[in-house]
DNA sequence: ATGCTCTTTTAGAGTTATTCTAAACAACTT
DNA sequence: AAGTTGTTTAGAATAACTCTAAAAGAGCAT
């Protein structure tokens, strides 16, 4: 048993890492079958402020299970993907790997020109989110009759 | 000659596509050299407002000058992205192709489930990032030590 | 618990987007 | 024109996924 003695490590400020039965909870509420990669791909990935590569997640993964598959990892976060659990991040780097994250809550990512990604803090976050014009995305789903579904900001540095 | 006979369809509401002329200059400005090839691809991106992949772009390049590669697409997106002649869109479907746009103001992109991208008008592009809050901007790189070089709002729908 | 059905996992092969290589070619410099 | 450097090319190579078919596991109904 690789997956079950773990401590959480909490890298959120807002968020505590859940408990096995908090977990299956969560992956039957969005859908999921609760399986035992699942699990710990989810935990590794909410246990990171990384952002990491599918490769990179895998290599966590490994620390608790050394026999999950890369194709799992990518079924797994195509699954939490889909079912709104974490987000992907497309690389700016043309044919660079993408990134996940599991922090679920809107905010801005900060993009490095080597391809990494950094949270911009909450508060900062939401001065930006709550700056965009909701009468101007009314006004461009009339215009053009496209149901909006998202925002996403990001920053480019360094 | 292949390439020095199309007409400038005009799409874009406040641009004209360049002659000859103007095009070496342009080029020259950023740093490049003037190829033929480069001329056909940067006519052909500017002349559609389809953001196309590298290999639609290719496509629409062949009907001016079918000799072009597709290695020599790749090369000169990377150099028009390189020195600010085009902006890369990845791809928000994992592993897809980027697209790109020879379109330089800078303005927001909305982007489809099936990956196409479409332009926001400009006047509600405007208003969208100059709502971003620069004070915040400042506060973050200040926070952070990160030199800020760009903002990318994306909306995404339907 | 046991069987049944449907989903998930796995290793490895396959695909796609992009980059590399090395030789031919074309632009600017003198 | 000759030389130097940057660009283009076809094809090989690589990276990041995705697919396949078989084995394993989850969840439900006995």
């Amino acid at each position: 048993m690789y997956y079950d003695d773990w401590m959480s490590v909490d890298t959120r400020h807002h968020e505590h890492s859940p408990n096995a039965q908090e977990l299956r909870a969560l992956f039957t509420e969005h859908g999921l079958r609760s399986t035992r990669q699942r699990e710990v791909i989810y935990q590794s990935l909410l246990g990171t402020k990384e952002h990491p590569t599918a490769e990179e997640l895998l290599e966590l993964v490994h620390t608790h299970d050394p026999e999950v598959s890369q194709a799992t990892i990518y079924n797994s976060l195509e699954a939490f993907v889909g079912c709104g659990l974490a987000n992907r991040i497309p690389s700016p780097i043309s044919g660079g790997a993408c990134r996940y994250d599991a922090d679920i809550g809107s905010h801005v990512h900060l993009v490095l020109d080597d391809g990494r990604v950094m949270d911009v803090p909450m508060d900062l976050s939401q001065q930006i989110l709550n700056a965009v014009p909701a009468h101007v995305l009314e006004e461009l789903a009339q215009r053009t009759g496209v149901e909006l579904s998202g925002v996403k900001v990001e920053l480019f540095g360094k």
